[in-house]
DNA sequence: TTAATATTTGGTTATTTTGCCAAATGTACA
DNA sequence: TGTACATTTGGCAAAATAACCAAATATTAA
């Protein structure tokens, strides 16, 4: 693996690594029912506001939302709706795992 | 979000994480093309021995792989292929990205 | 201009992750 | 049985991440 290989697979897993995260995966979710600002975001979560838009910055930084500032608020929105579509197979990764846990136990 | 749907949220990261590595997403793909023993991962990424085994532990704790020992070796391989599916997304993050970047630039 | 609201930034500490080394384990073969 | 080979495990130090608080910034309305 060369160098230039390999700040591509770094630039892949900033990618993976923005959605890694539970909080920033459930916004990720979130944000592909629309866009919201970041004041619905801290409602939801019981976290510091500050946290909040670290963790927006972060989904920015590496591309898979969007921010646009009309008045006072910052509006958030999925860039890259296909991010998502990939839950449904780490659905399917839990599911072969729960079966596993299932079988140990019988 | 109550704990039950924190737990599986959690559990989804796992899968994120495991695969939001450089190393890992790198053995991840080369397990696409077929089966390989530790040996060939350690031959081809340059790190000790420990340090490969520890990643693919990640792997497997995670789902995505799953081991045979056969004689003196381990086999690892991919247990749900789907997984790599996503990277074609990812490549479309990048690829906005870089359309920014290069926006920026001109 | 001042005050109030929404958000970001900076700084600090706690936690997690990573990577290397050395030692332990398991397997095959002489 | 002893030895060599392939891999995992335990332990430790360095680096990266996360969460909170306080302070800074930006926008609107009074």
């Amino acid at each position: 693996m060369n160098l230039k290989e390999k700040a591509r697979y770094e630039a892949k897993t900033t990618v993976l690594k923005a959605l890694a995260h539970p909080t920033r995966l459930w916004m990720a979710e979130k944000l592909a029912g629309g866009e919201c600002c970041v004041c619905e975001f801290v409602d939801a979560i019981d976290a510091d506001f500050s946290t909040v838009s670290k963790h927006l910055t972060v989904l920015k930084q590496a591309g898979i939302v969007v921010d646009e500032k009309r008045g006072k608020q910052v509006f958030y929105r999925l860039k890259v709706p296909c991010v998502l579509k990939f839950m449904g197979c780490v659905e399917a990764v839990l599911a072969s795992q729960a079966k596993k846990q299932a079988a140990l136990v019988d």
